[in-house]
DNA sequence: GTCTATATGGCGATAGAC
DNA sequence: GTCTATCGCCATATAGAC
């Protein structure tokens, strides 16, 4: 991030603000500018026209969540306290940016090229051929600490669990949580736990059953 | 459904495809009317306006689905058995539906009372006070088949995995399973395995550890 | 760089003939 | 019920002064 008090970097939050909440084209130029406290021509002096400014914020939000996901990803712990603190910390990272999952799912849906040329300039070129991740499921399963199994559909299975909460939280409230005194912290460190010890244990090398 | 070429269905279908495509305001109606083979005055002769049409559009898909899950969780079958029966038919019906969470998804970022609403009028009273599927693994607990475990984190653990997939799809494509040989329809089926053998076994009681 | 004022176009909505 | 033609607004974008 840049100095707070850069005229770019003001719209860049502004304008991040309104389009995760309101989308491509239900957000208005009017609202960033008057979020922003500058006019419209200011808009389009910085940044040419909306579609270019929606590009960059999508950019910039996708290219910062991925930086994120990636460093989580760099560890040499045992796979056990991988997983554990994987989840512990995604799960945090999450929780400060509920909004951005949603924000490119949605862009996801529509398809277009700014997900793909987002996805090609976030991701390091080796990274995508060859996921940490993966590499250490796969030598915990050579060591016989877990079953084995694709290793996608468990960083699938660690990734959607812990996302969907963010992602549907309004909804779930009301079908789920509806008490009046519902403890958002606590939840989501009992999540972290539960997670981690369905996942792991649910990995554990098993007898015959099955 | 009504018969095919009923003009409220025809106009539906059309708005539905388009709806959920681009969302409320990325969607247009003149698109809607081509889509349909119509003209955009017949379409506000059959729904007033935008927002009655797109609001009419998403009770109805919120309402299918809910339906269909609903459907789901009826179920007398001991514990396993529910567990592998729901998360199979689940996913099948994520996969012919693969487009819809995302647009109720988007929709609920929007936090506005469409969703609110739709949720009052798709729900029961009664189950949203009593999930059965709370019942189901309460009683799973009580008989020690499973580990004890807020019966809320099993279910979001359950639902969350088995939607990620088809949230995240092209991103997952891309990151994740970029080969040129990729068998969807296997790797779905191999999806409903891990699932249930992760979960399934995550829950079964431990001796000691952690 | 920043503003006010204005142009331009697109889109939702309606009027009115058939 | 269905169409063509058109209205009127609103949002993006630009012109041009300061």
């Amino acid at each position: 991030m840049v100095k707070p008090d850069d005229k770019e970097e003001i719209i860049m939050r502004a304008a991040m603000d309104v389009f995760v909440d309101k989308g491509q084209y239900g957000a208005k130029m009017q609202e960033i500018a008057d979020k922003a406290g500058i006019n419209k021509a200011l808009l389009h002096y910085y940044y040419r026209n909306k579609e270019k400014l929606y590009t960059h914020i999508f950019k910039f939000i996708f290219k910062n969540i991925m930086d994120e996901v990636v460093d989580l990803l760099q560890s040499d712990l045992p796979f056990k306290d991988f997983l554990k603190t994987f989840i512990s910390k995604y799960i945090d990272l999450l929780n400060e940016n509920h909004r951005f999952p949603l924000f490119i799912m949605r862009e996801l849906s529509q398809g277009g090229k700014i997900v793909s040329n987002a996805i090609k300039e976030a991701m390091p070129r080796e990274l995508s051929e060859h996921l940490p991740a993966i590499k250490l499921i796969e030598d915990a399963m050579s060591r016989g600490e877990i079953v084995r199994m694709d290793p996608r559909q468990i960083i699938l299975t660690v990734i959607g669990s812990s996302l969907f909460y963010f992602m549907g939280e309004p909804i779930i409230r009301v079908l789920l949580l509806n008490e009046e005194s519902f403890d958002r912290d606590k939840f989501l460190e009992e999540k972290k736990e539960a997670i981690f010890n369905i996942i792991y244990y649910g990995l554990a090398p098993r007898g015959d059953k099955q």
